[in-house]
Parts: C-alpha cells; structure tokens; sequence
DNA sequence: CGAATTTTGTTTACATGGAAACTATTTCTA
DNA sequence: TAGAAATAGTTTCCATGTAAACAAAATTCG
C-alpha cells in the first residue's frame, strides 16, 4: 500500500488510457513530432515554417488582402502584422493599399521574395515523406486526405 | 497588367497549391480547428488541454517522475516545471522526492486533483466527435488509427 | 446627408512554451 | 575513492502568438 513499498516506481510503459484516442493529443503529438523533424533538418537554412507558408501562399495569390490571408492560414490578425512587418523589412514583401479601399494591405512578393519561396521549395516540401516511418504510402496517402477533409478542404486547392 | 487594373482584387477561392497537401500544414490548420472547439465549450470551465492531459497521466500512473511525464507527452521539462508548480499551487498535485534518488520529483494526485479528473473527464473526452462534421464515423475512426501509427503508438496504450 | 455600425489593420500588454545556463545528485571511471 | 561525466530539475531570458483596446476607413440606415 505504501508508496515507498512498492519496488519499482515507474518505467518505459506508461499508460494513456483513453486520451490516447483523443484527436487533440494524438494532433499535438504529431505536430511536435513533424516539428521536430522539420528543425533538424531545416531551421538551420533560415526556414520557419509560418513564413514560409505565407510567403509561399502569397506568391500563389499576388495581391491577396492581408486578413482574407491571416483567415485562410488561421493565423490571427495581431501576429499577421508581425509577420507581414517583418517580411518587409527582410525585403521579401510589399504592402500596398488600394485607392478603393484604403483600410486594406494588398500583399505581394518582391523579386527577392520570388526567388527566396523557389529557392527553398523543395526543402520546404520535402521533409516530410520520411516522417511517416511508420505509415507505408498508401497510409500516409490516406492520412493526408483526411485531414484535409477533416479541415474542409474538399478538393486539392 | 496593371495590378490597380485588374478589377477584383481577390475572393474566397485562395489557391494554396502543393502545400495543400503538406502533413505540418494540414496538421496545423486541424489543430487549431480543434482547440476551437474545445474552447468554445469548455474553455469558460476553467479546463485547459495540456493541464488536464498532464494530470489525466498522472492519475494513470501515481508516482510517475516529472522527467519521465515530460517525454512521454512531448513537454520540454522547463516548461513542466511550471505547469506542475500550478497544479501543486492549485492543491491537484503532490511531489515527492524519493530517498533513493533524490534528483527525480514523483508526482501524485491529491484527492482534489484526482475530483478535478474525474469531474472533467467526460467533457474533455467528449468534446471531440461532433468536430468530424466533414468525416463519418469510419474515416474519423481511420484517422485516429493513423494518428497513433504515425506517433509510434502501436497499440492503444 | 450624417450619425451609428462594421470592417481592416495596428498597438499594447500578457500568456504560453522553449533554449541555455545553472544547481544538486548520482553514476562512472581511472 | 576522488574526480569526471551523466541525469534531473529549476531559473532566467527570449520567441511566438493572442486578446483587448484602439484608429482609420467604409458602409448602413434613420
């Protein structure tokens, strides 16, 4: 009964119960474990994944408002502005406002932008396939394809 | 040519090419819809994911070491640290230094903490289904399997 | 029209979480 | 066994990201 009594105190398996199914862990283990693996390889070359994916969506949508942006990435507009400052100042970016709506920021890469989202592309979406160490191809396939479903992205957009 | 030229500036079809399909994307965008979720319902009572993972653990396994605990939920130990300095200042948890090895601090529910537990459980376990709008019990399933695999969880411990 | 409301983005103050440096204890090794 | 190395946790400082209050421009509506 006593804790002192009982030998051993605790070794490699521990137990989850049932928050091992829960969506939410399991989503934050997995993010930390890609993260994980995203900075051993990447962070090094200058590459945070939240700018890069802006600059990246920018390049796609040349001219796209500021906060229509921050929705579509769920990044909110308090940090946007952050990010967007500072991508500026790094001379990948370029505000403008429009003449008829001059509340907006209309987002587009400079040239040095253009050439920093080709340059890192392939990096940038390649250090993931072999994350999925445990999941053959087919599984790691369907993995992605619901979550996007599960993120409403019905098709490949 | 002209950026002002070309009318519409841009609508509710942002393109997001290939990066639609990267995992740390995907599992951002699921991640944040999640936590939503979860605090549009349960936030106000005072229930905070990583807090109630961490003494959910806990009450699995009493005694558990605080370093331990980190690596099993992907925490840095600065960080438990603080977290477990709440939930003892909150009078959830107890630590103790065991004489054989007086680096490590054990950590146990207090009776409040193991109430606190048992009171919150069905609302943190349940907050998660009706999320899967866009998936059918099935998929969600299948994407649950998926999960654990991809985060080493073989079997559902 | 002109006041009230909404939309868009910024600023400030704070919360969350991590890296690096540090302390205490234990284990290893020469 | 004494010194070196490893382990466990804490502290300090910093980066990331959010909420709340705000400012400016556009829209609504009486």
């Amino acid at each position: 009964m006593n804790k002192a009594m009982q030998g051993r105190i605790e070794e490699d398996k521990v137990i989850f119960g049932e928050i091992a199914s829960s969506i939410g862990f399991l989503l934050r283990l997995a993010q930390v474990r890609v993260f994980d693996a995203f900075f051993d390889k990447l962070a090094r070359h200058g590459l945070k994944p939240g700018e890069f994916t802006m600059l990246w969506v920018i390049g796609l949508n040349p001219g796209i408002p500021q906060g229509l942006l921050a929705r579509k990435l769920r990044i909110k507009p308090a940090h946007m502005t952050k990010l967007v400052q500072r991508a500026v100042d790094a001379g990948r970016l370029t505000r403008t406002v429009p003449d008829d709506d001059r509340r907006t920021v209309l987002l587009t890469l400079t040239p040095d932008g253009a050439r920093f989202v080709e340059e890192k592309k392939p990096e940038f979406l390649g250090y993931l396939p072999r994350e999925a160490v445990a999941l053959d191809a087919g599984e790691f396939e369907t993995l992605i394809r619901l979550l996007q479903r599960f993120n409403g992205m019905e098709d490949a957009r």
